[in-house]
DNA sequence: TTGTATGCGTTATCAG
DNA sequence: CTGATAACGCATACAA
């Protein structure tokens, strides 16, 4: 170990520096930066090119001490391992950074224990300390406890998942149904007549619903539904004679084991199958053939999660309702065939 | 649209309503959060009952303007495609924020656009507007922009990746060569004795050290290193007689690229052939047979990022030199069965 | 041990 | 259009 000394702690400059500087108030600095409007052109250069040739940036903390603002947006990350964690993770987080700066924010990174006592305590604790203007929710239910708190507490949110009526509507939310439904519309385009729905039997519901818009517009299509094996193994349902042509899976991964089942029972994707994911992660690209999926609309969902936010924090009017945003159907080899004849 | 107009500006709870509670002063307040063995404890414990009870907590901006700690840490993304986000990022980044959070800190998400000016135009911005007490930087290079520049301005910064000796040792990593060696003895001990790298032919140096570690290891264990083919196609290097029978790639995408091959040489992993990923990412499970991988020790980069920041932050000693931090080889199938008799 | 006064850097109010 | 003054909430030096 050595030891380097405590690093110099260089004043930094504030608004007295540029005003003397520029040879003007403190109070012509702030109205530069506040209210140019009110500033004689003049002034106004020279106060600017002062700000800039000092490298001044008013202190945040001293801002929002004034004003009440933060200019700083919590994000509340779903739990997760970091070795298996949630598949948007990262992309919605990049599309929310990049959609909350265009409107001057920043995001902190809220993370707190599992279980709803520990949400709320991260709430209250990052609320109390005003340390946010505002919280967008990932992974939202229904009766989702965290909006809940937020909502009683009064801080603004926007929640990245359908509420429940008993929450304001301050939601963003994928079209997990029309998503699905779409995928289901392809394959029967392809002359797909036999299709079925893999993925987990939860009740998450977006789950839910990519599995229900699936079904909804095969019936309405007229395909016939096969239902998924007893024993949950799709070698089974690849194995009947009555098998599939085509399915769609409710995640990339969930492809990627129907990807291993039909080759353990030598059935070739994209002649003998069909196959449609989602999330169209890097995986989609890599497996052979690459993999049919449904691409979200990361950075529509976090612009339209950023105005409803922004818009309860500067008190104007919001949306009465959610609002649910398409993905899109990135086609790939692994379903662009046409069907085998029967 | 409806309007539910401005939100109520609850005023929050200060230290002068908890004095008033409590029947004390300001300072006492004050003095019992910062400093309780200066406090008598009956009156202590009054205190903190009134605290409890009308949920105070300090304006972080108010202390921080008085104090000059922002508790909180700005992580600089690198620069990703939301879609095809870096595969390190979400669990890093998750990891990263409970290492902060033990610290009493949190993370404020940083992500200027490509290029260097860009990301020493964020640091700048964010530095001068003293929101942050220091920086994270990841995906660090020997030579990086952003560590420089930090270097440079004064700030404490702590990378995730080596630099270089131009700059200040605060660096964490992993050990990528010893963990592609620890690969290529374990492939070795299974009995294998031609071996092979596949990756991409990227300088980026935990790239270059992933190649070089498993070479070096597999020369030292007197294997037979086959080198990639000229034209790049995995096919190829699978379908020389003198093929190797175990394969370490520098990714698990790269694995599955191996995986397809493979089959496209009707060559069964961890029968005819053993396979190691790095990452060990989710996709590790899911392949059949599961792979073989290297799990990174998230928890503990970010813990050592975190305390090599923060040592600086506080003017303490900080480690003369980086510390490189070893991977986990996680066995699965793919590699686990002795190799063929030639 | 507890109370009083001051200033961190900013913006808003109000006079000039 | 510009300049002086106050206040945001907190922590600290100092006095009691």
């Amino acid at each position: 170990m050595t030891t380097p000394g405590p690093r110099p702690a260089r004043r930094a400059t504030t608004v007295a520096d540029v005003a003397r500087a520029a040879g003007v108030s403190r109070q012509t600095v702030s109205n530069t930066l506040n209210a140019p409007q009110r500033v004689h052109p003049d002034t106004l250069a020279r106060v600017t090119a002062a700000i800039d040739r000092l490298g001044y940036r008013p202190d945040q903390s001293a801002r929002s001490l004034r004003t009440g603002e933060r200019r700083t947006l919590g994000y509340l990350a779903p739990v997760d391992d970091p070795h298996d964690p949630n598949p948007l993770m990262a992309g919605f987080l990049e599309a929310l950074v990049d959609a909350a700066g265009a409107e001057g924010h920043h995001v902190l990174l809220l993370r707190p224990a599992a279980g709803e006592q520990h949400a709320r305590a991260a709430i209250d604790a990052v609320v109390a300390a005003r340390q946010v203007d505002g919280l967008v929710l990932a992974d939202v239910l229904p009766d989702d406890a965290r909006a809940a708190h937020a909502a009683r507490l009064g801080i603004p949110f926007a929640a990245f998942g359908r509420t429940g009526p008993d929450l304001p509507p301050h939601w963003v939310d994928i079209d997990n149904a029309a998503a699905t439904a779409e995928a289901a519309r392809h394959l029967a385009e392809r002359g797909h007549r036999r299709v079925a729905f893999v993925g987990a039997p939860t009740p998450l519901p977006w789950l839910a619903a990519r599995r229900e818009g699936f079904h909804r517009e095969a019936a309405r299509l007229g395909l016939t539904l096969v239902p998924p094996p007893a024993d949950g193994d799709l070698r089974t349902l690849l194995r009947t004679p009555d098998r599939p042509t085509a399915l769609a899976a409710d995640n990339d991964l969930a492809a990627l084991d129907l990807y291993e089942a039909a080759r353990t029972e030598g059935l070739h994707i994209g002649r003998d199958l069909a196959v449609t994911g989602f999330h169209d992660t890097p995986l989609a690209r890599h497996l052979r053939p690459p993999l049919t999926s449904l691409r979200l609309p990361l950075r529509a969902i976090a612009t339209a999660l950023v105005t409803r936010l922004l818009a309860q924090v500067r008190g104007e009017p919001t949306p009465a309702e959610g609002v649910e945003l398409r993905a899109e159907l990135i086609v790939r080899p692994s379903s662009s065939l046409q069907s085998p004849r029967p």
